[in-house]
DNA sequence: GCCAAAACAGAATATCCATTCTGTTTATTG
DNA sequence: CAATAAACAGAATGGATATTCTGTTTTGGC
C-alpha cells in the first residue's frame, strides 16, 4: 500500500559500480549519481544508506560480476592452466579496450581508500587472498599435469600473479598501448613455462 | 629590498611530497599543506603557482629522490643483477616499514589522476619508461654476465619487473604483512634466475 | 473514492575547498 | 630614517558536496 520504486537496485548499482570504477569515490558525487542513474536522492539513501556503504555494495557487486563473467571456469576445484590463461587473456584484453581506463576497481580502491579506511583496506586483502587461493588450485593443478614449471611454489607464485595482475590495471590506468599489454601478458605466461 | 622569505621552499616541496605520498592529491587540501609546513597560502601560491602545479612539482621530486636516494648505483651504465636486487631490496624494505601505506607516489598517481589528465598520464608514462630503460640495461648486462636467464627477452623483462614493482606497490598500500612481500621479493628474483 | 505509506523532486543546511583579496609587517635601499 | 617592495596572517569569495528536510505525487487496500 505505497507508490512503488520507480527504478531497478540492481541496474542503479552496476551504473554505480561503472562510475565508482572510472572515477574512483572522491570524484564520483551523489548529485553525479544522481543524474546518470535518474534514482533520487531519497532513493539512493533509501536503499544504499550513504554514500561510503553505496561504495563497499559497489565494490562488491564489481568483484563477483569479474570472477563470474570473464572465466567462471578459473573459480572451480579443477581449473588448471588452460583456465589461468583465459583469465590473463581476458583482463587484459578489457585493458586494452575502450574502457581500458578504469584498470581494476579493486586495485583503484587499494590506492584511494584503503590506507585511510581499515574495513575497506582488510575487504581488499581479502578479494587478493581469494584471489591468490584461485590462482594457488589452478597452478597446483597445471603442475601435476606437467604445463607448469614444478620447481615454482604454487602459493608464492599465485602471489607474484596477483602482483602481475595489480601491475597490469596501473598500466592500464595510465593508457598503456595495446602492444604493450599484451607483451606483459606474454611474459606473464613465460615466467609459467 | 623586501622581506626575506621565512621558508625554504625546496623544504616545504619535501613536505607536500609527503603528504600528496601519503594523502594523494584530492585528499590533501592547501590548508593542510599551510598548517603543516607553515608557509602561508601567499608563500605557496607566490612560490608553486597552484595546487595542480605544486603536486606535478613534488611528484617531480619524489621521483629524482627515489632514484638518487635508493641505489643510485642502478642508474648508472654498468649496473647489473647486483644493483636491481639492491633496488627491489630497498623499495620492499621501505613497503614493510612504518611508511608502508605511502606505497609508491608514482603508482599512486598513475590511479588516483592519470586518467582524467593527460599531461600528468604522460608524465607517469614517461617515468616508467625510463625506469623500464634502466632495467633492461641492467638486465643487459647481468645476462652478459651470465647471472640473469638468456632466455630471457631484456625489454620485455624490464616491463615486467616494473608491472611487478606496482603490484608491490599496491600491495604495500593495503597494509599486506612484510612475510608475504618478502616472498614476493624473492620470487622476483627468482624469475630471473 | 479515500487514506496512509512510501517514493519522488528539489530546496535547505552545514561543511569544506581553492583561490583571491586586504590590511599589516619587515627588511633593504637610498 | 623614510619609502617601497615583498612577505605574512587571515578574511572574503564562489563553488562544490554529503546529507537532511519539505512538500508533492503515487498506489494499494478499504
Amino acid at each position: 500500500m505505497a507508490r512503488e520504486r520507480e527504478f531497478d537496485p540492481t541496474q542503479a548499482l552496476d551504473q554505480a559500480v561503472a562510475m565508482f570504477w572510472e572515477r574512483g569515490y572522491r570524484e564520483t558525487s551523489i548529485q553525479d549519481l544522481v543524474d546518470t542513474t535518474g534514482v533520487s536522492r531519497y532513493g539512493i539513501y533509501g536503499t544504499f544508506g550513504n554514500k561510503r556503504e553505496l561504495f563497499i555494495a559497489a565494490l562488491r557487486r564489481y568483484a563477483h560480476v569479474m570472477a563470474v563473467d570473464t572465466t567462471p571456469g578459473l573459480f572451480l576445484p579443477d581449473a588448471g592452466l588452460r583456465e589461468l590463461k583465459g583469465f590473463f587473456a581476458a583482463m587484459l584484453k578489457r585493458a586494452s579496450g575502450p574502457e581500458s581506463q578504469r584498470g581494476c576497481m579493486i586495485c583503484n580502491t587499494a590506492i584511494e581508500i584503503a590506507p585511510h579506511d581499515e574495513n575497506i583496506a582488510a575487504a581488499v586483502r581479502g578479494l587478493f587472498d581469494e584471489l591468490t587461493s584461485v590462482f594457488t588450485t589452478a597452478l597446483t593443478n597445471a603442475q601435476a599435469a606437467s604445463e607448469v614449471n614444478e620447481s615454482l611454489d604454487p602459493k608464492a607464485t599465485a602471489e607474484l600473479l596477483v602482483g602481475l595482475l595489480q601491475g597490469a590495471a596501473v598500466f592500464a590506468r595510465t593508457g598503456t598501448s595495446k602492444a604493450r599489454l599484451q607483451r606483459y601478458g606474454d611474459m606473464v605466461m613465460t615466467i609459467l613455462a
